[in-house]
DNA sequence: TGTCCACGTCT
DNA sequence: AAGACGTGGAC
């Protein structure tokens, strides 16, 4: 005998929602739309049709919870209310708009689909499912949302949301990070779409699954859907979904050096589609196991004049004090001082950073250190270096070398 | 304060 | 398919 722990999980996965939909079909509609009349949340973009706003909304809702977006969506609609606005944009703008929402990659897109849909449809999105998942940054959920919202259509949008409350309704062991159950669900879903009010559906679902059917400690005692969820009636809804297998998100440490000349420090705009792309870095060292080099997108200055040696008992781990690093700072800029400006960490969903910023305070005429792509690397003053798009990783270092600079000019006020 | 967890698209 | 991509909230 041979086993086959995968196939079993598949067809699982196809009986419990099959038998579920043979049960149950007809009757979830109707419970979950009264339900939404009445408990549906009132959200800022529920008021329209207007396809950009959905569009603009079901972007920034993705991989973000609806109390961070509101704001953002606020200002985004007052700076470009039309999609003819947004087209126009800088994208440093946009950028600075996004700044702090994450996954820049998607104002990057929100961009590009708004000239696109400006240039090649008039201004207006095509109201066709496979036109639409070609935009950038629009995918099968937020293709489905904007058919179903926007256009009225009966087309799935499947959020993590949807799949966590199909995978207890049918005690299916769903998982949200496999794109083959997506599809399941996505067929699921597609049997209960009710033919009158599929927007209104799609987001009754999606607000059952933010407010009642939560990942943790969900409230089944009051769901209008407890009587036809089967993993609840059955006394198993923490089985479901399937929760994955989290990775460690991996270790760098990082030299952050506010490279100041008088009131204006350096930036560099990291270029590509990278982590942080499009954003604003100050100069930068990556301290590596047994060497130093600058990240790639960064600036490759100094990195000679560090030699940083691996602990003896721990190669990997790198420990070097900062008078270690403030020593090895005044011989390349002897004529600075040098400020700690202190330890900073960051985590992403990969990557833990572990920062430590140092102020460069050059005197004001001296000229070497050029950047050598004027496009990308600038000297920014205060109002410059605040209206710059930077990551919340460096927000800190921005603040203190913001502080520093002020408390310099007007040494008198502490 | 730190750890875990959530959230879609692209490659 | 599986990993890259960021941040904030819950505990």
């Amino acid at each position: 005998m041979i086993d086959h722990p995968e196939t079993d999980l598949n067809s699982q996965i196809e009986q419990a929602l099959q038998l579920w939909l043979s049960d149950n079909k007809k009757q979830l509609s109707l419970l979950l739309l009264s339900w939404y009349d009445t408990a549906g949340r009132d959200l800022p973009w529920r008021c329209t049709k207007n396809p950009y706003l959905i569009w603009l909304s079901e972007i920034m809702l993705q991989q973000t919870q609806v109390t961070t977006v509101k704001t953002y969506y606020h200002r985004f609609i007052t700076a470009w209310p039309t999609l003819s606005a947004l087209a126009a944009a800088a994208e440093t703008d946009i950028l600075k708009a996004w700044e702090g929402l994450g996954y820049y990659s998607r104002a990057r897109n929100l961009l590009k689909t708004a000239r696109l849909v400006a240039e090649q449809y008039g201004g207006q999105f095509p109201e066709n499912y496979q036109a639409l998942l070609k935009l950038p940054g629009i995918g099968e959920y937020t293709a489905g949302a904007l058919m179903s919202i926007a256009f009225n259509q009966p087309y799935p949008a499947v959020d993590g949301n949807v799949v966590r409350v199909s995978a207890r309704l049918a005690a299916a062991h769903l998982s949200n990070q496999k794109p083959h159950n997506r599809k399941k669900v996505t067929a699921f879903i597609r049997e209960l779409m009710p033919v009158d009010r599929p927007g209104d559906f799609n987001e009754a679902l999606m607000d059952l699954g933010a407010t009642l059917c939560v990942p943790a400690a969900p409230h089944c005692e009051i769901c209008p859907l407890s009587g036809i969820c089967q993993a609840y009636l059955t006394n198993r809804v923490s089985l479901f979904p399937v929760s994955r297998q989290r990775r460690l998100p991996r270790e760098e440490k990082h030299i952050v050096l506010l490279t100041t000349k008088g009131d204006r420090v350096l930036v560099h705009q990291k270029t590509g589609q990278g982590l942080l792309a499009g954003l604003y870095c100050f100069d930068w060292l990556k301290i590596t196991k047994n060497e130093q080099k600058t990240d790639e997108h960064n600036r490759i200055d100094h990195q000679v004049s560090f030699q940083i040696k691996p602990a003896p008992d721990d190669p990997v781990q790198i420990e070097m004090s900062p008078e270690q690093v403030i020593g090895q700072l005044r011989l390349i800029f002897p004529d600075a001082g040098i400020i700690d400006l202190g330890r900073h960490r960051h985590v992403f969903t990969h990557i833990r950073w572990y920062l430590h910023g140092f102020l460069i305070d050059q005197p004001y005429n001296r000229d070497q250190d050029t950047p050598k792509d004027p496009a990308a690397d600038f000297w920014a003053d205060e109002q410059q270096l605040q209206a710059l798009p930077i990551a919340r990783a460096l927000e800190i270092y921005r603040q203190r070398w913001l502080d520093w600079s002020r408390h310099k000019k007007e040494p008198g006020r502490t």
